[in-house]
DNA sequence: TCCGTCTCTGTGGTCTGACCACACGTGCTA
DNA sequence: TAGCACGTGTGGTCAGACCACAGAGACGGA
């Protein structure tokens, strides 16, 4: 559907559909090696220009890795890291102010409250070694902010990863991401940093405390109220320029 | 952060900070024009091809928009479409087997609920008429499978539009992208097109029931039970093959 | 025989220059 | 004044060249 080849199929776009149709018949799997770009430029007859376009969309997109020079590990390899490229859109997004900040912010509630949810009823208990061991190294007290907020985001992150959603997980480092400006910004709006990471350190631990008690509804809550709580102290403004 | 510019800064990556930058800073807004690929190369020195490849980044991603020719709507003018490079993301990401598809449908689930029942809370009562108008085009019994399905998705965005966050509207968006085809095969597995269409019409309405009544719980278990159960329907398999 | 070095080859990364199709503006023409 | 032809600047594409890099194999010395 849509405007993808409709009547004017450029010739990147051949390109990324041709690689997306092998992908798609299991012709090309992760770990693969994509033709050469030369290769690939004679065997789709289009300049080798428009084949690193597609190349370069496919990277930014978290689809592929390349490396130059030669051997087993250069050229073009399939991965699959998806939260590269839903890092880099939202942040442009943000950037072009096409994604409000409070938006990103009620989806991070959302996701994050869905999330603690699920953890705490999962059957399985889930494995929360990963948060755990954030959560120490955010005890440290000779953390720099910036160290902490990325610790604090690992942390956030660990969670995602810890019910095992990859969307969920790559959405919201993309989230995390389109944000980020802002959250190093709203820490010169702190007027106590000491007492604030402390709040945090705290409200994290009875996150996980929660999830281990299986206590689902107390996770949610919790997990709602640490990332809200966070951004009234920061934002001085969430009220910001909306959409145009 | 992380592997930005961290060591070796690739042309185009610097001409992708370059257009960042400007975003950020304002000096370039929705509506406004790039400058041109000729200008933009000389002025950042770097080659066109360069310049070319974080344009074409730009425009998957849904910032910009480029336009042959001359006059004032010639050229890279910045949009702001998010869905569209969302879409991308998703459907490639699908492609690579980087979403299982299962994750994809439990995001939905949860973003999908959260919006339902958002909308029956809200005090202004939600604008619901594009939603109504798609589901009067749904009664038309003249509709082929795949058109009720187009309708289908485009109510379910309705809905996420009504709530007014675009990060969740654009991230249905490309969620749907991304089991599009996965959608389309499903339609094969069902035994009773006729049938489903009706539960499923019926379900529709008793969702924007809800939201009406501002029974937020009952719209969260209703759009809840009608994607799951769908899901369940069409998916002979909803166990595919997971990560890697 | 072994091991270090050396070149050779193929990869992506980049730049340059060129051409094309297109659409707007301008200015000429009828 | 109305219509049309041309110039100009835009993105779209291609071809060719060069570079840096990293592996693979050949080569030579110990």
């Amino acid at each position: 559907m849509a405007a993808d080849a409709s009547d004017a199929p450029r010739a990147w776009q051949s390109v990324l559909e041709h690689i997306e149709a092998q992908l798609l018949e299991g012709r090309l799997r992760p770990g693969d090696r994509l033709p050469g770009e030369r290769a690939l430029s004679t065997e789709l007859g289009v300049g080798r220009s428009s084949v690193r376009e597609a190349i370069r969309v496919l990277e930014v997109l978290g689809l592929i890795r390349t490396q130059s020079g030669s051997g087993p590990s250069a050229g073009a390899i399939i991965i699959s890291t998806p939260g590269g490229g839903m890092s880099a859109l939202m942040r442009l997004q943000v950037a072009a102010s096409g994604f409000p900040v409070a938006d990103i912010v009620r989806t991070r509630l959302i996701l994050e409250s869905s999330v603690a949810g699920d953890l705490a009823d999962a059957t399985p208990a889930p494995d929360l070694t990963a948060a755990d061991r954030l959560l120490d190294a955010m005890d440290s007290p000779t953390l720099a902010p910036q160290e902490f907020l990325a610790l604090d985001a690992a942390f956030h992150l660990a969670l995602a990863e810890a019910s095992g959603n990859q969307v969920i997980t790559a959405t919201m480092a993309g989230l995390r991401s389109g944000i980020e400006g802002y959250a190093l910004q709203g820490l010169a709006a702190l007027t106590d940093w000491h007492a604030t990471s402390a709040r945090l350190r705290i409200e994290h631990r009875g996150i996980v405390e929660a999830i281990r008690a299986t206590d689902a509804a107390s996770a949610r809550t919790r997990i709602h109220d640490h990332i809200s709580g966070y951004y009234a102290e920061t934002f001085i403004d969430p009220a910001r320029t909306p959409t145009t």
